[in-house]
RNA sequence: GCCGAUAUAGCUCAAUCGGUAGAGCAACUGAUUUGUAAUCAGUAGGUUUACGGUUCAAGUCCGUAUAUCGGCUCCA
């Protein structure tokens, strides 16, 4: 048990090991960084410094000085003598008028502008140790001793103070802690352990993918990472079409005039890549959905059409910001997973549910996690407050009836309707949106959408536009951390490698070899005049999921020895058999192996 | 775009104070015919990201550009 200081003073007492325990610690050792920080530097003037997912940050105005990485160890100094001081944490409250005059006495502008924005009324809690005083509505540990050693500050980054681009960026340190030395050398491993996954180094180890600086967010895919890549979209077509999808395709390339009407131009065109043809202005499109109307104009439509699901899987280009880019994750050309549904009103709600059990099977193909998260409407939105609020209570409803828990993100949504979204997890923990679902009234009204009702009258449909993996470079960026490179059999680049002991049993592996290419499986042969361990550990190290090893005994038994990846005991086979039983992974998409 | 860091052979990394750029793996050639994670020997591979500057001398120091990494902001 640990106890802890609340804001008001009072003293509790708290597992050890529970969320509120370990947030308090890191924020106490927020308040030990700024402090060390505060001895070392002059003229230093604070910003905020909370907990966070696996740690927590001070954010400092350092003025000219420039603090990077080697400074740490410096400051980690500085807390570590701060910890051995046995500081106690003592908690008081001041008024609005002592507490700015507190802080003007420091020369701590930034607290200043905090204790402005709060509501007059509210009372203002401070934490002090030593010589440091804080502003902070925070838990803290009793003292700056229990801190202890579990602590290490991680790194130095640029943060804009309260968030806001327009401000000035403040210097951010980083630091994580825990209880006890060994919690934080574990987590410090499993950083070094969730490394190894990151795609963009496995990427370039299994020959997945390229980035070139020819076109930096531009990905090219290699020939694995195509295989892995269309057995995605061909199950994903497959899919779509069975559960009453039509699928498009429409152009990249469309005129400046459609995304002026659809409202892109004036939300995005500094994201959108522009070009003439002819002296008219063209873009080069950043989403689907213009297309998906001018295919949805091209018919009349009944009522008894809808709901009309076209699905594309759709090229698009955006221009991020060079400092957004990251592997697979963040681009600047992908393709969406999309669909856009033309339904009535009265339809939302079946749609919306029928599209998250759609999402629901798709994830679970992988065994992944989601979390779900719904946005509401932002400031700089098209439409009335009544449209909004109709969309967005059906989207609630969908998401409450599915008994689904979300995270609300108050104005988040996009500018033409709200909208919930799908995120997925990397290896460290960065969560990232995958599937999305956007209820739009607007765009069917910028173009005049119609069908016609049961009564021979003209009504506007909605529109849903949703995307379940995303894109599908993320959404290979997180399989391939997922899965540390060790695919499912069914999306593996290499299925089988076959691995004759000597050049006696070449001709025998080649009649294996033949008998799996006619059954469809993604076969390799590995005749090299190496040793057999060698082939083995290339084979492993690439992550095939079986590997076929051939010799005198099994030719002369007509069997085969089979050795599944990360298994070390192998077994004898007949051919057939294990055929079947390939068949059968791949048929049911059977998850093995998988390594967390 | 902003803050900090990084850029050396196909890959992973060395190169002390500024003094002729090295290794392992991979590739190639040859030998080896192999029984469940690396057989041996040899050959080749470089305008040290690019462009400037300082210096007798720059992979190393300074400036600019580009890309990448960790964050911030943004993400239809």
């Amino acid at each position: 048990m640990i106890k802890i200081i609340e804001k008001d003073g009072k003293i509790n007492e708290y597992d050890e090991n529970s969320k509120y325990a370990i947030d308090t610690l890191r924020h106490t050792c927020s308040h030990i960084l700024a402090q060390a920080v505060k001895r070392l530097y002059n003229g230093v003037m604070l910003g905020t410094g909370p907990s966070v997912e696996n740690g927590f940050y001070y954010d400092i105005d350092f003025f000219n000085t420039v603090i990077s990485d080697a400074d740490l160890s410096k400051i980690e100094k500085e807390m570590t003598k701060i910890v051995k001081e046995k500081l106690q944490i003592e908690r008081f409250t001041l008024d609005r008028n002592k507490a700015i005059e507190l802080f003007k006495e420091k020369n701590e502008k930034y607290k200043i502008e905090l204790i402005e924005d709060l509501p007059e009324t509210e009372k203002i809690y401070f934490a002090k140790q030593g010589e440091f005083v804080d502003l902070c509505s925070g838990a803290h540990l009793l003292n700056t001793e229990i801190a202890g050693t579990g602590f290490k500050l991680m790194n130095v980054a640029g943060a804009y103070w309260r968030a806001n681009e327009k401000n000035k960026m403040l210097t951010r340190i980083y630091g994580t802690a825990f209880f006890s030395k060994d919690d934080l050398d574990n987590y410090i491993n499993m950083i070094e352990e969730a490394k190894k996954r990151d795609h963009r180094k496995l990427g370039k180890e299994l020959g997945l993918f390229l980035l070139n600086d020819a076109g930096p967010g531009f990905p090219f895919f290699l020939p694995n990472g195509m295989i892995l890549r269309n057995s995605l979209t061909d199950y994903w077509i497959k899919y779509h079409l069975l559960k009453g999808y039509k699928q498009i395709n429409t152009p990249v390339i469309l005129s400046r005039s459609l995304w002026e009407t659809s409202g892109h131009w004036d939300h995005y065109k500094d994201n959108m890549f522009t070009l003439k043809i002819d002296d008219i202005d063209y873009a080069v499109k950043p989403m689907n959905c213009p297309g998906a109307i001018i295919v949805y104009q091209n018919d009349l439509h009944s009522y008894k059409d809808l709901p009309l699901r076209f699905a594309e899987l759709g090229l698009v280009h955006r221009n991020e910001k060079s400092g957004e880019l990251h592997g697979l994750m963040r681009v600047r050309n992908f393709t969406q997973d999309d669909a856009h549904t033309f339904l009535t009103k009265e339809q939302i709600e079946d749609e919306v549910l029928n599209i998250i059990e759609l999402y629901d099977h798709m994830y679970k193909l992988f065994d992944f996690d989601y979390t779900v998260e719904l946005s509401t409407m932002p400031i700089d939105h098209m439409g009335s407050l009544e449209d909004w609020e109709k969309a967005e209570l059906g989207l609630k409803n969908a998401l409450d009836k599915k008994n689904i828990k979300y995270i609300l993100n108050e104005g988040d949504g996009a500018f033409y309707g709200p909208k919930i979204d799908f995120h997925l997890k990397d290896c460290l923990g960065r969560t990232w949106q995958c599937g999305t679902i956007q209820l739009d009234f607007q765009l069917p009204q910028k173009f005049n959408l119609e069908y016609i009702d049961g009564n021979g009258n003209k009504q506007m449909p909605i529109m849903i536009h949703r995307a379940c993996f995303g894109s599908i470079e993320r959404f290979i960026g997180i399989l391939i951390e997922h899965f540390s490179g060790a695919f499912p059999l069914w999306i593996s680049p290499t299925q089988v490698v076959i691995i004759p002991v000597s050049e006696k049993t070449n001709e025998y592996a080649n009649k294996i070899y033949n008998e799996l290419l006619n059954n469809n499986i993604r076969v390799r042969i590995d005749d090299r005049t190496e040793k057999m361990g060698y082939k083995i550990r290339e084979a492993q190290m690439e992550k095939i999921p079986y590997m076929i090893i051939v010799g005198q005994k099994e030719m002369a038994d007509n069997t085969i020895s089979v050795r599944e990846r990360f298994h070390e005991e192998n077994k004898i086979l007949n051919l057939s058999d294990f055929i079947n039983e390939l068949n059968n992974e791949i048929k049911n998409k059977i998850i093995k192996n998988i390594k967390k």
